[in-house]
DNA sequence: GAAATGAACGTTAGCGTTAACGTTAAACCT
DNA sequence: AGGTTTAACGTTAACGCTAACGTTCATTTC
């Protein structure tokens, strides 16, 4: 009928074995119901025969596959490399795959690989945040595929949540900054929507500030380019506009950019100018003043997320979503006034 | 007979709209002989069914699926993911999904893993570098899958090769170094065997500096940790032992801890320690001191290789592989002697 | 005006695998 | 001894889709 190629199939190591195309399925399954004579029989001449089995066949037969769908914002930064680190290495034990995809923050495109992906029967999809067009919840939600969100936090996940508070990550920031006695602190982001955990964040150092009546929080959002770069212009900005006592970044390689612009500008580090990343990367750790930031669980997000979704794929009951901890690291790139 | 779920098949579009599933078929796949008017009716109609198409069963049918597979060796930094990029944008506007995976350096794991691909009975497949499990090079050359390798360069790939030389580059590295007079050069990798492309670009290094009968080149290889850190640490290291009056790095990362261990140590770039990095990474623009590196054409490497590989999926003659080209940025932590 | 053409659709037969159920014969029981 | 159980297989019918080929009927052609 049509070109094939000429890849063995269960048949043909059935023919070869002398015995029935089932029997062969089971013992390259592993299940019960075959002899281990034949099953060791049958699995060499298998190998001799170069058979790969059909996914595609194996998937439709069981109307579903092991694959499952992982969705981040970027594979820029450790942050997601990291993630998905604890996550696939979980997965990858249990046998399943994943399929990745990066929506570089574009709600649309997380829509259109979701569609795709469903097409696929994954096992499960997971997707980075709770801010998801309207069409991929309601295609979720219509779906009896298990889901994920990781990284944020909410009460009303599309079905399970593994992530951290970004407005309490925040308020941790300013509540230090407060304590340090900063009068006039001031954000280096992204451009405005683009990440909104950032914007979160940004909200959390309002809350704990706009109580005392000061002026509004100054914000440096740069064209996006890379971390360092972004971090750098956006703390010239601030620098040569705003005049603040201390400059949040939206993670730790923007704030390097940020010392790097202090350095050019020939400010002096914490004393006229606090300066607070985010995430605890590990870039910090080579810093000759440590910088103060904030360690998020990653890895242990990675792996939390991927073990409450195979609980959930084999129909265990998961808890319900709780927050992760953060931990606040105090550097030397902050200090009291 | 099995409990199913109840999504929409091709069968109940073509039911609703009282045609053939063929018909069907051939209005969602968007080929000849279907009417406009009928047509946009069964658009219609699948939308208010929700229907998702099987990509299984598609595959089944046609014997391939429009996956490519990519392995990498890590996601850490940013060298692979805009390769990564690079490709992945390509494919997609092709209508390709990628299925990515790492190997952590491991060739046993990409032997797995390319196993476990071929079950999907992908377009392409794509590995990086040219170092593989012998195994791995059987499988595939005996599969009419097409393969690319990506990052190194040699005259004898599987199928498809889209990279760099190591060893040159490192020939260029060596040059410049000797050009500038330095006597007693250093290298900073990682553990012996884990990345070959470093120990070619050593070799590179090593091949102009033989001649000269200097004696051997230092060499740090740090445990694994992040790459700030290695560098670090390997600074460190050779700072204390070996002396040298140049350090080259692995990547531009390394390179950067090493300038922080300089600092640490009251070395003085460029003019106690020249200092080299790889890859022109974005971290370099922020750096108060213009690091000494080669720029490697990573996007262009990625999108180069993806478009090959789809003219070779399309039947269509390629162009034996050529090495790309490289940048020397000469920069502020290398001076005469 | 009969035959040739071709656009628009339908029918059939798989693609390679597995769930469900059927069969066989040896082991086990009372 | 006759029936019952059970391990070890085999047969059949899908899974949802598409290539290949068949059919129909309005147009065109000479």
């Amino acid at each position: 009928m049509r070109a094939r190629s000429k890849n063995a199939r269960i048949e043909d190591v059935a023919a070869k074995a002398n015995v029935s195309i089932m029997t062969v399925s089971r013992a390259l399954r592993g299940v019960d119901g075959v002899s281990e004579k034949k099953r060791a029989e049958i699995l060499k001449i298998a190998r001799t025969l170069k058979y790969v089995p059909n996914s595609n066949a194996r998937s439709l037969a069981v109307a579903n596959s092991n694959l499952v769908g992982i969705s981040l914002p970027t594979f820029a930064g450790e942050v997601f490399a990291e993630i998905l680190n604890g996550m696939r290495q979980t997965f990858e034990k249990a046998g399943y795959s994943s399929v990745i995809d990066t929506t570089e923050y574009s709600r649309d495109a997380e829509l259109n690989w979701v569609r795709r992906l469903l097409s696929w029967q994954p096992a499960a999809i997971i997707l980075t945040g709770v801010d998801h067009h309207p069409e991929t919840i309601a295609l979720l939600k219509a779906s009896p595929i298990p889901v994920l969100e990781i990284w944020d936090h909410t009460n009303d996940p599309i079905d399970l949540c593994v992530g951290i508070d970004h407005f309490e990550a925040g308020k941790t920031i300013g509540q230090h900054a407060l304590e340090c006695g900063y009068k006039s602190p001031a954000f280096v982001s992204t451009p405005k929507g683009h990440d909104i955990r950032a914007d979160a964040r940004l909200e959390g150092i309002r809350a704990v500030y706009q109580n005392l009546g000061g002026g509004p929080i100054p914000v440096a959002r740069p064209p996006l380019q890379s971390a360092f770069t972004t971090g750098y212009h956006g703390a010239l900005e601030l620098i040569d506009t705003a005049q603040p006592d201390l400059i949040c970044f939206l993670n730790d390689h923007m704030a390097f950019g940020g010392l790097m612009a202090c350095e050019r500008r020939g400010v002096s580090i914490p004393d006229d100018l606090g300066v607070i990343g985010f995430n605890a990367l590990d870039l910090a750790s080579v810093l000759p003043k440590k910088l103060t930031t904030i360690r998020t669980p990653r890895r242990l997000m990675g792996v939390t997320g991927a073990r409450n979704l195979l609980a959930r794929i084999n129909g265990v009951k998961v808890d319900p979503p709780a927050a992760l901890p953060m931990e606040f690291i105090p550097g030397e790139t902050t200090s009291p006034r």
